[in-house]
DNA sequence: CTAACTGCAAAAACTTTGCACTTTT
DNA sequence: AAAAGTGCAAAGTTTTTGCAGTTAG
């Protein structure tokens, strides 16, 4: 895993290659995912940073996280009505969820790979993307379950 | 595969045995994801079937796929805004989408079993539902973009 | 200085809900 | 007859868009 700093700096850098001007929202949205652990959605970005910059607006949150993925810096979670985004690990990967304290958690992307390819080769699919989702307990509240 | 027959029969007597009424309405949602064998939208049933029950409303729609998905009838692939319901397979299973002409196929189970075990394995989460969509392009695609 | 960006408010798109009317059982 | 279901229209949610004003480079 990536450090914070290190993820900031890349998506920063992707930012100045491209010529996207760096304001200071879009710095303070970075440095939010690059340094988060979990896996915000546009709301809980925008609120966080609406304390540090009162003038933000859902627009400039969607507007960058739109741009961030264009430039692949960030993967977006997409349930139904309420995406969420990882930045940490801003490449396809499979995302498990926990329905009872709703933990996000990241599964392994080479697990996907191999699936991928078992898919492709089943149904003769190209396949250029995907989107893996698990829903269950994780193992903290499987022990306040049993 | 069952044949559509069965399919509808089976749903209806899903029905029944809960107590629900069997309305026109409900019938023909219920023949309809029963016949089809594509992955049909809400507005796509409510369409075709305002064609013979004009005064057929979303709401109805929404809460027949609500109330048969309820019953394990009706399996949603949850597209951002914009599910499709397979209704001839109504039990967890893999989709892959063709982005060029929107075809929706319908992947392996079995595979989706194997993927399933092999996360519970790795992350110690015990999965209860998943969500697993693959885009790219489906053969005949492939052949036309080469 | 100027092209790009922000942010407000309004629009969009899908889905849900309240409620009066109708229908199944 | 009573409980359940229908359907209209209004509301709800998340995300997008138009545009005037602002700002990074």
């Amino acid at each position: 895993m990536m450090n914070p700093e290190n993820r900031f700096d890349e998506m920063i850098s992707a930012l100045k290659e491209r010529d996207f001007r760096l304001t200071p929202q879009r710095m303070e949205l970075v440095r939010m995912i690059a340094s988060t652990d979990g896996h915000p959605n546009a709301s809980q970005l925008y609120s966080k940073i609406k304390t540090r910059f009162p003038t933000m607006s859902h627009a400039t949150v969607y507007k960058t996280l739109g741009l961030l993925k264009e430039l692949n810096q960030v993967f977006e979670i997409d349930l139904h009505d309420d995406s969420h985004y990882d930045g940490k690990k801003p490449f396809s990967h499979p995302h498990l969820i926990c329905t009872r304290c709703e933990k996000i958690m990241d599964g392994d992307s080479q697990l996907e790979r191999q699936m991928i390819k078992q898919v492709e080769n089943q149904s003769g699919f190209l396949i250029a993307e995907s989107k893996l989702v698990f829903f269950g307990l994780c193992p903290d509240c499987q022990k306040l379950c049993s």
